[in-house]
DNA sequence: TATGAATGAGAATTCATTCAT
DNA sequence: TATGAATGAATTCTCATTCAT
């Protein structure tokens, strides 16, 4: 038996149960990114995925929880793509590129999954009514980015910026293309990407006379 | 009289019910900034406003004509705002950074007004499905801060650089203005546009040596 | 003052308010027959007269009065039109030819009216939720022509049948007439009214040999 | 699985759904014939059924297809009790005796039915705010039964007449009983269908001398 | 008399969630 | 595990009616 209330710890879940989990996940970021967040019932994503609703509630009995794996599955992609590509320079100004550049060529490669997490971080709520996708999140993004600016600062690559400023700069402009993807379906990401890494290149480096 | 249709033209409308929808504007804008769009019904505008739910549905038949309302208010009053201090500024570069403060400080005076904006144009849509807040909109501010970007070129104040992809990236930094107001209320948005707009005068300057 | 709960009772009534009523009559005849009942609604009436809903319910403080004086107009109507093209044959054959075709004839002059009263006779009910027009009205329609009928076969030129159901039947003949005019538009009306009464006459005669 | 979109189609509903859907619609017959189509709401058949309003919703996603699965079930009803008794008859004269005497003692046993029917053939409306009975259904019946009278016709069993209008005449004669019924609960069927089968037969035959 | 604002009941529909099988 | 039926709250919208001016 199960209990309605809890759903399965991530740590003894069985193989399977992993598995439809990862489909539901797939099938849901799919229903939201195409339908937009609101649309995106239970019913629909059940439908897409050709089962019942009751699959979907038995491996995620609050939304809440599968809203809670769509984040992470997102969140753990990019990470993956992103972060080896920043390791792998060897400059601050070389790792400032590669964050920018790197996480836009994973928006650019998983629009839906982007666009899913957006509709996510701008509608999803908790049962208290607090964003599903709260401060604490890109705190901890913007913490991670200052970090990186600031090594640029010591090794005498960047000039003097309040690294906290530039830090939410960066990421809110990064934070902004996933919206404008959905509108602009056409949008040349990779030309966006190296245009945005020279703003802030020229935006950080020491400047010349 | 009033029929279940239609709403009064804007042309016909007397002082008391001009009045009385921007009440529900405001109303509205209030809740749609607190609850996010999704939560801010028409009972929840009603309770806050103190009235009956009729009395939102005699004003705004369809919600959706609330909705444009308050599109139009927010524009408005930016549009008030941020113009004239465009228009002050003599060089290309000084209207770039007034484009770019303008904005931030507008935000930062109205953020409630902006993160309804901003709560509306990812959510709310049309009877059709369509975003209420098109890619027509957006195209129409890219389109503008452009031919500020071009005169720049033209004059020899900024270097060669693609104003299209410069445009959006300028405009979705700004858009990512409010989501982070929403996240970080203490945000210092006097320094963040200071910053900013650094950033991308030294993005748009013509390179020294 | 005038107490919102009863309207002028009709012995009092000055010039203007009858005639104030007349009009809302043919204007809600008219909304009702190109709307059909349930979309008739006080708004769109007063849309339709281009004054404020407010009037309506002045003359008529409950929708049921408006009802009533608009079954009190058809029906007027149609006995002005339809009784002395009955009393003006001599033999009761012709009556009841006269009864048939000056039924149809007066449907097909006046559509609208007969459309908009069926809707009601099928829709409106009373707050009690008894239909409007109920089974007294048509028992008395029943009844005359029952008169009628007995009239001819005491006359010898009828053959004896039981003149209720006669009545009945021809009186549903007829009153299958409007929604046969609504659905379509182009029915011979004249052609089918010759046709009718030939089939009642041929039913009522005293049959040869 | 049951999108909210559409309902499960008729050929893969399981034997539980087929007779929750007949009993929704079997009280939805009561609720129509009772309170009229207008008063029938989804709660009220919820309410009569004696379960949640969800369940209505949950079987027909779509009032309109209640709706049409009560006229389904009525139309199928009346075709399965009238037409063998058409076909039974040897003669033109018989079968149009069978025509309508069969639709009466239909409509006398199933009163309640077409009751409902009638109900909805004068109120209900598409989305489009067409009839969801529509002229081409009647046009139909219309087309079968001038069949039927040419038929008479050829054999020489009937006299010539225009037999569209003989065909709108029967079927409007037909059409008008069930609103009897609901206004003479007591009325003598048997008695009103021979009387109504004479009329006609009188009206179609070879006339004598 | 006329107006328009306000009211509140009730309509259809959507949806997350619960639960027996 | 999976299914699908059931629930009830919430949402938008319509409408007759009331009432102050």
């Amino acid at each position: 038996m199960r209990t309605t209330v809890k759903s399965i710890p991530a740590e003894s879940r069985s193989f399977a149960e992993t598995a439809r989990r990862a489909q539901i996940v797939d099938c849901a970021i799919d229903a939201i990114a195409e339908l937009g967040f609101a649309k995106a019932s239970v019913d629909q994503i059940a439908k897409q995925l050709g089962v019942s609703k009751g699959v979907i509630t038995y491996h995620f009995p609050k939304k809440e929880e599968m809203v809670d794996a769509i984040i992470e599955k997102v969140v753990a992609a990019g990470r993956a793509y992103i972060l080896p590509r920043i390791i792998a320079e060897p400059s601050a100004a070389g790792r400032l590129r590669a964050y920018i550049e790197s996480h836009l060529e994973f928006m650019d490669a998983s629009r839906k999954l982007l666009i899913a997490l957006v509709e996510i971080a701008m509608n999803a709520r908790r049962a208290d009514g607090s964003l599903a996708i709260g401060p604490a999140a890109v705190a901890e993004r913007v913490a991670s980015l200052e970090e990186l600016l600031r090594a640029g600062q010591r090794s005498g690559e960047f000039r003097r910026f309040n690294t906290r400023v530039m830090a939410l700069t960066i990421i809110q402009a990064i934070d902004g293309i996933p919206p404008l993807l959905t509108r602009e379906s056409g949008l040349d990401v990779k030309l966006h990407a190296k245009e945005l890494a020279t703003v802030f290149a020229l935006a950080t480096r020491k400047q010349p006379a």
